[in-house]
RNA sequence: GGUAAUAUGGCCAAGUGGUAAGGCAACGGUCUGCAAAACCGUCAUCGCCGGUUCGACUCCGGUUAUUACCUCCA
């Protein structure tokens, strides 16, 4: 039995799909004017673990998400580099893809750009229409955020509040446009040449920002979708108006489950370009050579809770995860040696974590509880490795489950002894030899050698065990 | 102002009515030719003040601090 927490109810959830054994689900994508982000990495990968625990739980996900690839965003970095917006979208969702491969986030099963559903997002708005809930103005579409009703409940703001925020807020021009200051646009009328756009009913313009998502849900997965995910900072406006379309729309349902990651602070401050701390994963990846370390960090820390990253949190990461790998490498060591059969009691020690890892995960995505059950493997794998003696399949048993459990965090790859050169492999023999015939001056100075190349070797009591 | 969230050891971070998981760091020990790795051990009374209770970090009230959202934003 699966929890999760629900924004829109604010409780902890019993989950049942629609249909059995299927999940759909919904993440809200970046928008590509620029590279992206930590915070932006830190979605795509809680949103990642939740699809990797629903995978593991044997659920069949598809999973839709977004690149909004047409916005004002977009159209100002186009402006400003002297180029059309769409040289800008292409640019930053390749390097989308190129930034989310290193942190091993798997691609979505649909990955839609609003420009590619531009008709059904015509066709969306024109039914908005005709049912009473959005009216045209100036070339814009708006909707009548009031006959919605319960509109707002998502991020439980108060209408009147929201009424009197909004219309302190916008400018004459556009409030003269709105029958309420509170309705939002699902179409915007094109006011430059040069800008790009779309014919429409309404003339020529293109897709205000939410309606791509209430689309891309329908159209991709279904009326109604068991999952809808994104920062906490989606909650309003952006999905308050997605449910307020959607449902508009559909008459439905919009989602059973509404699901929110935290914050990413960078050194304990919000991320924000006026502070300089805009951290990209772009100039991450380039500073900083353990890319699993950051996915660590990022991954392993509850998907509610906020995050602060900075290069000690980081780096108390990076070994955390260099226990989980040596401990991993150290009893693959013993693999090749071991003796036929297995060892129940530690079978079974084995099985306690593991279900000790299920509660956690049961529980509204409790990471760090999780971890924990890692390490106590990692720990039970150290203590075995110890054996003078060890069985051939629970030294299996032990890294597989190790290995599954890691790779629900999407941290996969634990041992990365591959490939030695030939000078390497001589200098290992080598010291074999040396170590042989108790020659220590000798053992120790190639011990040395490799250690320069970059090749670190210790003793055990089974012979001579090196990584890299 | 409105709506929420958070405050646990040197750091990160679980727990949430019966005397505090896990990781990092530190210290002591074992093992080792040395080293490394590992293992064992040591290291907190849970922002503050009240209340409820046989018993509270856990519930209630108050208080302080920090943070987020309130139409750019993951």
């Amino acid at each position: 039995m699966i929890q999760v927490y629900n924004t829109l109810t604010r409780e902890k959830e019993v989950f049942n799909s629609i249909t059995p054994g299927k999940i759909n689900m919904y993440v809200c994508g970046p928008t590509v004017y620029n590279y992206i982000h930590i915070g932006n990495a830190r979605s795509a990968i809680a949103f990642d673990v939740i699809r990797r625990y629903f995978e593991y739980r044997d659920y069949e996900v598809n999973y839709v998400s977004n690149f909004t690839d047409v916005d004002d965003k977009i159209i100002n970095r186009a402006r400003k580099e002297g180029v059309d917006e769409l040289t800008i979208a292409n640019k930053y969702a390749n390097a989308f893809f190129e930034d989310t491969l290193p942190l091993n986030i798997k691609p979505a099963t649909v990955r839609s750009r609003a420009t590619e559903v531009i008709p059904e997002i015509i066709a969306f708005v024109a039914d908005l229409i005709e049912k009473g809930y959005a009216y045209e103005s100036e070339g814009d579409v708006y909707f009548r955020a009031k006959k919605f009703k319960g509109y707002g409940i998502l991020a439980h703001q108060d209408l009147s509040e929201m009424e009197a925020n909004a219309a302190g807020r916008l400018d004459d021009e556009e409030l003269t446009r709105k029958e309420d200051p509170i309705d939002f646009a699902v179409w915007k009328a094109s006011h430059a040449s040069d800008e790009i756009s779309w014919q429409s009913p309404w003339g020529a313009g293109r897709p205000g920002w939410h309606i791509e998502c209430s689309v891309m849900a329908q159209k991709y997965l279904a009326d109604t979708i068991d999952i809808h995910g994104g920062g906490i900072d989606l909650a309003f406006p952006h999905h308050t108006n997605e449910i307020a379309q959607s449902e508009a729309h559909t008459g439905e349902k919009f989602v059973n489950y509404w699901l929110h990651n935290g914050f990413v602070n960078v050194n304990d401050e919000k991320m924000s370009k006026s502070l300089g701390n805009f951290t990209t994963v772009h100039d991450m990846l380039v500073q900083y050579d353990d890319p699993m370390a950051i996915r660590y960090l990022l991954a392993t820390t509850q998907y509610r809770r906020p995050i602060n990253y900075s290069s000690d949190t980081l780096s108390q990461a990076h070994l955390a995860l260099e226990r989980i790998r040596t401990g991993y490498r150290n009893l693959s060591f013993r693999l090749s040696k071991a003796s036929a059969g297995h060892d129940e009691t530690v079978d079974s020690l084995v099985d306690k974590q593991v279900n000790v890892f299920e509660v956690a995960m049961d529980d509204d995505f409790n990471t760090p509880n999780a971890l924990a059950a890692v390490f106590e493997l990692v720990t039970i794998a150290n203590t075995y490795s110890e054996n003078e003696l060890v069985k051939n399949d629970t030294v299996k048993y032990l890294l597989d489950s190790i290995e599954k459990l890691m790779s629900v965090f999407g941290i996969e790859d634990l041992t990365t002894n591959q490939g030695l050169t030939e000078e390497q492999s001589s200098l290992l023999e080598a010291r074999v030899a040396a170590r042989a015939s108790h020659d220590f001056k000798t053992s120790d100075k190639l011990r040395e050698e490799l250690n320069e190349l970059g090749v670190f070797v210790e003793d055990t009591p089974q012979g001579q065990r090196w990584h890299k």
